[in-house]
DNA sequence: ATGTCGGGTGTTACCCGA
């Protein structure tokens, strides 16, 4: 089985692209982050012409996920158990956003996660993150308890660079997220519950970042982040043969500011 | 260089988020 993780920044906006890639990498289980559309807008017509069923949680404007399946599609569970809300500022009760969705794939739980970004270290939003990554464990863990022989991996832009060599700069995010030690606990925390990062392969001179931000310049100078992270339980990691990421997907004009991950599993 | 993209609207000029 291939297996994918892809933050499009824009389903609508990424659609072309994101078609010829998918005729070309040819994941069975595809995960999204980033759709920007309502489950109305989602293009599920386009992609199940190239053979994918899709499960979809969004609603507008805002974050956003999805799985697609060649290889079955069952069991779908949309947002986090527990999963906190964001206090918007005139909104008395924060409803959950559309950061994660699950589902059953070819006998693989498979969860699509886009962690919040948390914006500055102290801010409301970087509680909310913490708050957020500490639902995910724990929904993970539930899950993995309920079926502990079946494989399981949870994909997605986590928004936190595991090690101070995944920037290509750690002195230039002094002070920022994305780098702190409770965000980095907070991956310690999925490891400790069991399941275990797949690294992508490096490139030939450099780690494989997965995202650049438009700003700066920062593709062309190389200055990127891996915050596309991979994690599965032992089942699913003692199967994978090979992950790499799709440096090549952010070159050009119309390309997200992500690239895609891919992971090759024997399951 | 705040050297960019998305989506949105009180739409052709800003607003927000990343």
């Amino acid at each position: 089985m291939r297996i994918a993780t892809y933050n499009v920044n824009s389903i609508v906006a990424r659609l072309p692209r994101l078609l010829t890639w998918l005729e070309t990498a040819k994941p069975d289980v595809m995960c999204l982050q980033e759709l920007k559309c309502d489950e109305d807008s989602f293009p599920s017509d386009e992609l199940a012409d190239l053979g994918y069923a899709a499960a979809v949680n969004a609603n507008g404007r805002w974050n956003g996920v999805a799985v697609l399946s060649k290889v079955g599609l069952t069991d779908v569970t949309r947002d986090l158990v527990g999963q906190p809300g964001y206090q918007a500022d005139d909104a008395l009760i924060a409803a959950p956003e559309k950061r994660a969705i699950g589902a059953t794939c070819g006998g693989v739980r498979v969860w699509a996660v886009y962690v919040p970004n948390g914006r500055e270290v102290g801010h409301p939003h970087y509680y909310y993150k913490l708050d957020w990554l500490a639902a995910l464990k724990n929904t993970l863990a539930a899950d993995l308890e309920a079926a502990p022989e079946r494989p399981l991996v949870v994909l997605g832009d986590f928004n936190i660079a595991p090690t101070d060599i995944d920037v290509w700069d750690i002195t230039a995010l002094h002070g920022a997220t994305h780098v702190t030690e409770p965000e980095r606990a907070a991956l310690a925390a999925l490891t400790a519950a069991g399941l275990r990062e797949v690294l992508p392969r490096a490139l030939k001179y450099d780690v494989a970042y997965t995202y650049w931000d438009y700003r700066q310049l920062s593709f062309p100078k190389n200055n990127g982040m891996r915050i596309d992270l991979v994690f599965g339980t032992p089942p699913f990691a003692d199967a994978v043969s090979d992950a790499y990421v799709d440096r090549e997907e952010r070159k050009g004009n119309g390309s997200s500011d992500h690239a895609p991950v891919v992971v090759d599993v024997a399951l």
